[in-house]
DNA sequence: CTCAGTGTTCAGTG
DNA sequence: TCACTGAACACTGA
């Protein structure tokens, strides 16, 4: 469930795993769609016998910063993560790349459906992907004058805008539905039509919606009660929040959508 | 067996 | 040229 908080979340579990430590060991699996622009063998001779410096992230992509360039660069698609363990039988299914660090502790990307990638980069802010994203809403979340003039020049539905990586970095499918929801905002919406004390509540709902997930660690179970998340997968028939208010599923911006129309009024 | 899926890219359209 | 839409990608699991 790779959004911006599960990235954040890997990047310190990794971070607090590894960093200071020399990667004594790089295993790899050949496979020529996630590793993009590179070779398997190409990415374990740059890492092997370097030391973790630490790790970085903007949006979904996440980045290993090490003593010596270039850096390895992850993004987890829609099934990728990174596993840390100690033990070879612990590798997990799906796995492209192992690093075993001097103090024995490893750390593996896995990613069955093969929709994540891994690259190498000399710069990774500097250069694309990272280079064309919009803000980071945890990093850099951009003032209210911003949000207006961006969205006042965008026609799709806001649902769209929000998924729009060039725009808002790092938001995937449930936090988009999850700010509309909570910033009582229907998904079809078209971003120009948005008022000024609509976009004030679309900017506070990120912002405290993303400082939460990451601050628990994106562990669901300490998400308020009161949020959709917790209500809106499987499309279930007769699907009501948590307060007994009907769940409406859709396709907007290309991606199953859901919505209260009780709390989300329809665009006119 | 069929289909949806927490993401991104690219061809096609207006 | 730009903004936008929808299909494709690859694979698992319901």
């Amino acid at each position: 469930m790779p959004e911006l908080p599960e990235v954040e979340t890997a990047r310190r579990d990794v971070e607090r795993a590894a960093c200071g430590h020399r990667i004594s060991r790089v295993s790899t699996v050949d496979d020529t769609i996630v590793y993009e622009g590179v070779r398997a063998d190409a990415v374990a001779a740059a890492l092997t016998g370097r030391t973790l410096v630490g790790l970085d992230r903007h949006g979904k992509h996440l980045w290993m910063k090490l003593d010596r360039r270039p850096w390895p660069m992850f993004h987890f698609g829609m099934t990728g993560w990174l596993h840390v363990y100690r033990e070879e039988k612990d590798r997990p299914r799906f796995w492209k790349i192992e690093l075993l660090f001097d103090h024995g502790v490893r750390v593996a990307y896995r990613d069955p459906r093969r929709l994540g990638r891994i690259r190498l980069r000399h710069d990774p802010p500097g250069e694309p992907p990272v280079s064309e994203l919009g803000f980071d809403p945890v990093l850099n979340l951009p003032g209210l004058a911003f949000f207006k003039a961006q969205l006042a020049r965008r026609k799709a539905p806001i649902k769209a805008v929000l998924l729009d990586q060039s725009f808002s970095a790092g938001v995937g499918n449930w936090i988009a539905d999850e700010v509309l929801y909570q910033a009582r905002i229907h998904p079809a919406r078209r971003a120009d039509t948005l008022s000024g004390a609509e976009i004030a509540r679309l900017r506070a709902k990120l912002d405290c919606i993303v400082t939460h997930a990451v601050k628990v660690g994106s562990d669901e179970a300490h998400f308020p009660r009161t949020w959709l998340f917790h209500y809106r997968w499987g499309k279930t028939k007769g699907a009501v929040d948590g307060r007994c208010r009907p769940i409406s599923f859709g396709q907007i911006g290309g991606r199953t959508t859901a919505w209260v129309e009780a709390v989300q009024a329809r665009p006119r």
